[in-house]
DNA sequence: GGCCCTATTGGACAAGTGCGCAATAGGGGT
DNA sequence: ACCCCTATTGCGCACTTGTCCAATAGGGCC
């Protein structure tokens, strides 16, 4: 009965910040302590300061690897799409899809710490960003082709994502919407916004149907 | 030095209440403590829990009013208009004046802390609630008029709302959008949703030259 | 095989939390 | 003027938090 396995340092930080996200997808972000961490991983709590410099830091990675993971998905997901419409209602599939996820509340739970820890802030406002690039990437290839109407690219694409942000607080938060709600207004909004034939971007029960 | 002056009940509520909500806007609802209200009365904390039975029910009835005063501002305004259209423009006044409010941190802060606080958030669904019926209401009263177009009111409202707090999270959160951006996109979405002819609802800026 | 480096332990620490309770004091009703 | 009712006090209690540190132990290198 010693102490836990040695580990190499590389594979120590990435088993701490995986045993983080664990316990913050179970528990959320306010609720996960160093204790609940090192218990995750069945090691002392002290350990978790040897390699993380503080809470902070420690939840800000941890928020950024799951929102990032969530962030790849969504971008693996539309890369198989054959053109900008094609790849927009990807957008949405793939953000539907995370139907049974954390996603949305986990954002939330991230806007309300940021006013307390600084480096959960910055992760989110990169990653938030970086959502926000990958929608106005795929605007402006459909404007660029013809296919899409934008005079703003960088504006429709936060006017979409807001839109969809919205009705998720709505799903998340009251539980006043549901997914099917937001999943069809949400595209008919994009729809609208990008000069699109309504019901080109297809609503998931319509395509698999 | 003896004790604070003695206060009939109904006042001392009152002013328990009110002290929270000053504590509230000041640090947040998650960082508002039994003690910190108590020192803002400048009374002991000893009195708070013989008014209130506890720190989850005076947060919510501290959201509550608070919250509470913002809509019943928004639908004073709002009654002054002469049309759905005027009041659905003062609508947005009213919305955006609350410039240099602490009126949507509030609501991110309320929807994080309703995961682990019942009572808040009950008040944060109710008063939900309430601020779309009053949209659902003016959007009705335009369609039965005829000013308005739309053949689900209860729909069109969530989604003009929930662009205008997506929008305004993207604010409030990452500092990505100005007010202005919030204000001239909410309204020009509004005006799509309702069949209005763009304009009419007219921005702030627009309408105050 | 032994030694040293460091990963790991486990608890101390101070600060903070909501809540409860015996003691106090002040004002209104007689 | 007195007395009782209760608003108010001020501290204690049990618990949780992040952070730190001396002690321990285990594995790789000579």
């Amino acid at each position: 009965m010693g102490a836990m396995a040695r580990m190499s340092p590389q594979e120590r930080r990435e088993a701490i910040v995986t045993a983080a996200m664990a316990v913050m997808e179970r528990q959320g972000i306010a609720a996960t302590t160093v204790r609940d961490v090192a218990a995750e991983l069945g090691t002392s709590s002290g350990l978790i300061h040897h390699y993380v410099d503080s809470m902070d830091d420690l939840l800000a990675e941890a928020f950024a690897r799951a929102a990032g993971d969530d962030l790849a998905t969504t971008r693996a997901a539309v890369e198989s799409g054959q053109d900008a419409v094609d790849r927009l209602a990807l957008f949405f599939d793939s953000y539907a899809r995370a139907d049974d996820d954390f996603g949305m509340q986990r954002w939330l739970e991230a806007w309300a710490e940021a006013a307390r820890r600084p480096a959960l802030q910055r992760a989110s406002r990169q990653l938030n960003e970086a959502w926000h690039s990958l929608l106005a990437s795929i605007i402006r290839d459909g404007v660029e082709h013809g296919t899409m109407r934008s005079d703003d690219i960088e504006a429709a694409a936060w006017r979409v994502l807001s839109l969809l942000d919205g009705l998720m607080l709505q799903v998340v938060a009251h539980g006043a919407l549901t997914r099917a709600q937001v999943d069809a207004w949400s595209r008919a909004g994009a729809e609208r916004e990008l000069g699109l034939r309504p019901g080109v971007l297809g609503a998931v029960s319509a395509r698999s149907m």
